[in-house]
DNA sequence: CGCCTAGTTGAGGTAAGTCAATTCACGTGG
DNA sequence: CCACGTGAATTGACTTACCTCAACTAGGCG
């Protein structure tokens, strides 16, 4: 139960019988931990698997020639690693583990047998797939379109919403392990900036962050702020039967 | 043939059999036009069909609530409308055609009977579906790490080679009928200041749009200049035979 | 003890935004 | 046929959000 984050984040949208449950545990044979910065997908390279995050935090990003990177979205436990990658030849990204991570590799004849058993699955994963497209979407329109502290409300907010999913956080906050300069990465912002606007939040009394852990100060406040409207990331699960419970 | 751009979009990264052609053909029944300036397809709407885009412009985009909108993509001939929807239950963006446009309305159902005719369609299918996501993800960079030129470059240039691809467009350059408004809100800029990048570009001999055409005056610099690196347009085709042909 | 990484803050610079005025092409109706 | 309105492009003057450089603090760990 502890472990099986993905299960978890698929039951709260999708009712998943006894089999499929069974079917998703068989995912989880091959099971690899990777240390803290050490990339296990390089922009670039081909042939790879995907992985299933079990526990820890990694993030996608993409690299310019001039050193900067663009961090696309950060992974948390449930979330597939590379899972776009797999049906196309190249990875154009890499991936990065921001703590030690757990995970279960799966490849791709392994996910193609399970949705044969199992087309509720296959829609449930799918589902999951474009929800992560969703994300990157709503990102782009952060980036794209929202000022410095808009920004970052809106992003960790996402990420409360996301980790509630899981059990790992809540209205209250969440234990966090991004720095700074993880953040300035995924923002589009620079580190000094990205301090200077939490500062700004914490003074407003609408979030903290501090040692490793964000504090939503007054939800309700910040998501109007924000204005984070979290439809994007539950569509009301995906087409299955009626009988899929909220 | 002319009204085949899907076509022609699949057929030049997998070899499709005759079968394979009629099969798709057949997605072309029901025919429809929208006129310029008119959703088709809107934020928060539910139960839509998907369409293929036969000719004419169109762009996907999400409102805000301060009225501010961002361009998640362009659509040109060939591309899915809303095909990430048909998967959710809710639409998370809006339509909006540039110009009047034809499409071909496509049922799931239809979709679905059509993969399970021809499994490598689907895969071409799902190929395609991974390319625009890899377009967003490439726009999250642009938007977030590169300056106002290099970004209004780099998106110039990734329009002319999803043009060529549908033989639309060249290494010369493309007719264009996006308004330097509909720019703005796909780079994430203001309207003035996309004009002043234009005469930028325009006196140091890089690109011109004038008239409802873009030239690109010395491909080679600008895409040096734009940081432009095809890959993520072009994987090597989807996960098929290697008898797929490029 | 000293180094390294993460965080913090100040001073000053700049890319891009805002506001506003002008031009031009176009359609449309008096 | 011309007056008028409208949408797109263009340019100037001024403002500002965010960046860069730089210095300093605090904790963790060999």
């Amino acid at each position: 139960m502890e472990n099986k984050p993905l299960a978890r984040k698929l039951g709260a949208l999708v009712v998943l019988s006894e089999a499929e449950l069974g079917v998703l545990e068989g995912l989880h044979r091959r099971r690899r931990t990777f240390v803290a910065g050490r990339d296990l997908v390089h922009q670039g390279q081909s042939d790879q698997a995907a992985y299933i995050l079990i526990s820890g935090w990694a993030f996608s990003y993409k690299l310019m020639a001039n050193g900067e990177r663009q961090i696309v979205d950060f992974q948390i436990p449930g979330d597939f690693l590379g899972l776009r990658s797999v049906l196309l030849h190249i990875s154009d990204h890499s991936i990065e583990p921001v703590t030690d991570i757990e995970v279960t590799e799966v490849h791709v004849s392994d996910l193609l047998e399970a949705f044969s058993q199992t087309p509720r699955l296959a829609t449930a994963v799918m589902w999951a797939a474009s929800r992560d497209e969703a994300m990157v979407v709503e990102h782009l329109v952060n980036v794209g379109r929202r000022n410095a502290a808009e920004r970052m409300a809106h992003f960790l907010l996402e990420l409360g919403a996301r980790l509630t999913l899981v059990r790992l956080g809540s209205r209250e906050g969440f234990a966090c392990p991004i720095t700074q300069y993880l953040l300035a990465d995924a923002l589009g912002l620079s580190a000094v900036h990205v301090n200077r606007v939490l500062r700004q939040l914490r003074e407003a009394k609408l979030l903290t962050f501090r040692d490793g852990f964000v504090g939503f100060e007054n939800y309700d406040r910040l998501a109007e702020f924000a204005q984070f409207d979290p439809t994007y990331l539950d569509q009301g699960g995906p087409l299955l039967p009626i009988d899929a419970a909220r």
